[in-house]
DNA sequence: AATGAATGAGAGTTCATTCAT
DNA sequence: TATGAATGAACTCTCATTCAT
């Protein structure tokens, strides 16, 4: 019995002990998708080809799993943020190449979209209890700050200007293209989604952060 | 028997009739705070004070209560938009009031920004299949539009902006603020909600959307 | 109030008191179509065009509709059978015209077939606790055993034949041919209800049912 | 806990793994009896010994249990069928056992005279959309029309004689007599289940349907 | 490490019936 | 005679989770 079942397991493409991958790759569609809530436990089993109460020997449970995916997303997110070298460049530079990347993230992982969605639409209370998750954004933060410093010295910046609100604007450019993306497509008759819009959006954003930040 | 009835009808603010009222009520505040698929029909019976197969009789089915809670929400914020008269305004006092009023009817109506963060998460197929909503925001949009012509006109105004694109931006400076907000004030630790944060973003983002629009 | 009702119902084409037979025209219909279980009232009133808690003033419940609809069916084929004098004719003739009246009122009423399938489906408990249709196909049982007795005195009927057991396989061969038209016309790739296919078989049972009687 | 529980399914008869027989056993009983409408999944689980979540587990939903029923209960008549062998026989005596089948089978099997009933008042949807059921009885028309032909050329058997309208008039005869006995019971005050009735009625309806195929 | 079988809690929905006028 | 509003009981089905091996 053992035998033929570990036979299976290979025939399905999976190593031994990649099967807690595998799940955890299913989870993070499922959950995207879906939210914690709406998310099947069923589906993710399905996805990863594994059985179902697999997923309960890895991961406790929904909420276990769903905090694994979690956290695994954001992770990655991370990883890019680290990448981020700004205090090299002229203050204007620096202030495009991080309104650019905000953008940029989110064009390029829709995972991490529809997680920040679920999480916010149920009150974000799994990212608030999580305290691998807390820290999240602070070194973005800390960029501005240091780069609107930088651009209010040398005069091309305007002063007054709130690092936090500076965030939460920027992002917020950005986050509601994307995650607002269906039904603004659906409602104003034009496909966010094409190629085209996306970098004609991108341009914009890019042009009014920038241009909202100069002094006159 | 009568009697307990007609006490508990009243406890619950009913008049004859006003069940359909408080029923509808009840499903605003439920599906705001949890969406579509995580409202619970028992639980909105039991806040109407009203038998919960009355919900079935006047509404159909879950769905149906839904969309009639979507309509009658965004019916309110249409109403309100009615009363903008920009044409009225120089351009930038135009553009000023449009920046402002898209915070603040956010910040007003809890309600409207619940149903459009589940709606978003869930695909927004709801709002994409109702006829009623469809064409919701263009007022909107006609009206940056007009403005934007008149201050590109007059010279204030820079060259080349997207109506579309800019209203976008503007929207989602407010939304994210708002949408968010639970996640954001946790994370970089001050209260969004207090009334100081509420009206020092609202001042930011007027700012920070009007001098972006400038020509330099 | 009551003013603008009874205009309304009269718009609606029913006389006073009409709207009883209204209500027992349908409930037939729907009995007929998908028994006492399947059958709904609110179906019933749409269909009748009244309020269903009218069917409640005029008929009790559902079970008291059902009665006096089965009874309304049964009542209109003992009509039929009283017209049968067969006794004026010869005893092979007799049978003919009583083999082929079995099968056209079950080919005239629809309504009947049907309400005998669903009887017969449920256990017949209520054909069997109606006093009024109890005696419901004793006269075709006696007629059978008159013509039986005079074929035979006159040489050209088989002796020995059960009058009961005779009347039942003739019965039987009308019956299963409009109650499992759908299985048998389906299953044999035949349409049983086309008119041709209709009067041959009416034709093969008056032929089977006659040589099956003749003495040799 | 655990005692209890396998001492519960020793009770029911059940062996390790026996769970989705015992469902579908009581299954068949339960839906001959009721219909597929009337079924009652808790009844069904109640008989079979097993939590009615299982039910779902093994079969979908109830509509696929009532579909495996069906199927099993045809399956047994199939294997009945394939039993027979008519050629070697005269054409007389085939037919006799070709009827005597027909009608002992029905005997024999009250399930399936069940499944017929319902299924014929419920409009035969769901043979019709079985592939499976499909051309079901086509082995007993062959073997009629066969036979017929035998005895056509032997000079014993009358001609003209449509195989499917003799088919159709046998199984009627015999049909009628097991789906509507209650009935005809309770009417003709004769108690047609009675051991007595049963092979009376047997033996009339072999005489009676060779009677008339016979030439004269 | 892995699996098929089994379960309890709860959700949405249907439907006959009654209330109150 | 007629009606809209309201209700309780029951039913099918879903889903996370646990059992037993």
């Amino acid at each position: 019995m053992s035998t033929s079942r570990s036979v299976r397991a290979k025939a399905a493409g999976k190593e031994a002990g990649g099967a807690r991958e595998a799940i955890l790759a299913a989870a993070r569609q499922e959950f995207s998708a879906k939210g914690a809530a709406g998310a099947r436990v069923n589906e993710i089993a399905a996805r990863s080809g594994v059985n179902k109460q697999l997923i309960y020997y890895y991961f406790g449970n929904k909420e276990g799993l769903y905090a694994a995916a979690l956290e695994a997303v954001y992770g990655e997110i991370r990883e890019l943020e680290q990448g981020l070298l700004l205090e090299e460049e002229a203050p204007d530079d620096a202030m495009r190449t991080l309104v650019a990347f905000s953008f940029d993230y989110l064009a390029a992982h829709p995972e991490f979209i529809g997680m920040l969605k679920h999480e916010n639409a149920s009150g974000a209370q799994r990212i608030r209890q999580s305290p691998t998750l807390q820290g999240l954004n602070s070194p973005l933060i800390a960029m501005i700050r240091k780069t609107l410093k930088r651009g209010v010295a040398s005069g091309i910046f305007r002063q007054g200007i709130d690092p936090l609100n500076l965030y939460i604007s920027i992002a917020g450019m950005s986050y509601f293209f994307f995650s607002n993306g269906a039904t603004l497509s659906s409602i104003f008759g034009r496909d966010l989604a094409a190629v085209r819009s996306v970098s004609a959006y991108r341009r914009h954003v890019v042009d009014f952060a920038l241009a909202g930040l100069m002094a006159r």
